[in-house]
Formats: C-alpha cells, sequence, structure tokens
DNA sequence: CACGGGATCGTCT
DNA sequence: GACGATCCCGTGT
C-alpha cells in the first residue's frame, strides 16, 4: 500500500506552500468497497481569518465553518449553488482554519466507475476538471465533511505515491469565483501543474 | 468560441 | 430572502 500524508504534511503553517506541495498526491476514496484513485493537479489555498475569499474570514465560527478549526487533515466538504459538492483539506494546527480546495484531478484508479457516476461514455478532461465534478466522480459529498482523514478507516484520504513536480512545473495564479473578495481577488492563491490537460482552465 | 441563463438548496442575515 | 470557492446547455458568431 502507498503511504498516506501524515499529521506533519498537513500541519504546515503556510497554506499556499502546502497548497502547491499536494500537486502531484493522490486523492482516494472508498465506499461500500468501490476505490477510486486521481492524482491532484490544481488546488486553491484559502488563508483562513486574513482571506475575504475564506469562509472562515475573520475567524467566523457557524455550524458549517466549524470543521475548519480542526487540525490540519479533516476534511471539509460543503455544498455550492446547491448542487455541487466542494472538496478542501483544512490544514494548518488546531483553531487555524486554513483549508485548500482541490480544484482538480488526474484519474488513475477506478475510471469506469468515475465515468458512471458522472454519466459519461468517454474519458475527456471533465470527467474531473473542476471541482464539483472532481466530487462527483470520486463519490465526496458533504456527508465527508467532518472526517478525519488521518484515520485509518476514512471513507476519503491523501496518498503520496512519490510523484515528483518540479518547481518550474508549478503554475500560479488568481483563484476562481471569488469577486467579492477585494483585495484577495488577485492574490496568485491558486495552484496547477503545467501543461496538464487536467486543470479546469488553463491560464 | 463567447456569452447568458437556469438549476437547486443550505447557510447566514 | 438573497446568494454562492459551479456546471451545463443553448444561442449566436
Amino acid at each position: 500500500m502507498y503511504k498516506r500524508l501524515g499529521l506533519d504534511f498537513f500541519i504546515q503553517q503556510n497554506v499556499a506552500v502546502l497548497a502547491s506541495s499536494l500537486l502531484g498526491k493522490v486523492l482516494c476514496t472508498k465506499q461500500k468497497g468501490l476505490f477510486t484513485s486521481a492524482m491532484i493537479v490544481e488546488t486553491e489555498a484559502y488563508q483562513g481569518p486574513e482571506d475575504k475569499g475564506s469562509h472562515a474570514f475573520r475567524n467566523r465560527r457557524t455550524q458549517r465553518t466549524e470543521t475548519m478549526f480542526n487540525r490540519g487533515g479533516f476534511a471539509y466538504v460543503y455544498l455550492c449553488y446547491g448542487i455541487h459538492h466542494l472538496f478542501n483539506v483544512v490544514t494548518g494546527p488546531e483553531d487555524v482554519p486554513h483549508a485548500v480546495l482541490i480544484r482538480a484531478i488526474q484519474p488513475i484508479e477506478g475510471v469506469e466507475l468515475m465515468m458512471k457516476r458522472r454519466k459519461m461514455l468517454k474519458i475527456l478532461p471533465k470527467l474531473t476538471a473542476g471541482p464539483g465534478t472532481l466530487s462527483q466522480a470520486l463519490g465526496i459529498t458533504t456527508a465527508m465533511t467532518g472526517t478525519d482523514m488521518l484515520s485509518p478507516d476514512s471513507p476519503v484520504w491523501i496518498e503520496d505515491r512519490q510523484y515528483q513536480i518540479e518547481p518550474e512545473q508549478i503554475m500560479s495564479g488568481p483563484r476562481i469565483g471569488i469577486d467579492y473578495a477585494a483585495d484577495w481577488i488577485d492574490r496568485p492563491l491558486r495552484f496547477w501543474i503545467k501543461d496538464s490537460i487536467w486543470v479546469s482552465r488553463q491560464r
């Protein structure tokens, strides 16, 4: 079996560095014996209390955001537009509500299952390009929010399979869909693998 | 290819 | 009661 990312990885304080480090790691799910895996190719960092784009801006604690205040390694999944389940990794130490949104992945195992879940007949980038579509492909829902990915029996986790992503392959730019976030709009907190056909938007 | 709108509902005001 | 860290499909060029 492959090694899961551990606490030392997830509690790193610099969420931007952590978000770029997640590129090349492998997101896995297993439910009812059904296994899927995919390499992370696009992420966005949300810098907790200081970040106007974050749900936890100004340390806002609500029933929804409460899980973001856990130590790193928990899953934060929320419903967007009433339809899409967006998957985040909580990062940093306890009470620091940083999170990384996974925006796109490259399928590895369980591709047929992903296609079935997405109601697609061909393998195309739109199978997993975009935070809503990748959750559908992996079977991730809001029911998984608050689960500890460091727990051996969690339905979702992240592995290190030693895929090497060279620094020059890592691109960065503004995040998507947070036009309301004022001076945080233009910060380069989105990261993706250069020339990957699996990212949600090229740039 | 660029846009424009509809879907759909939990969450917060 | 308004809106969103999105996606898909339709229309027009």
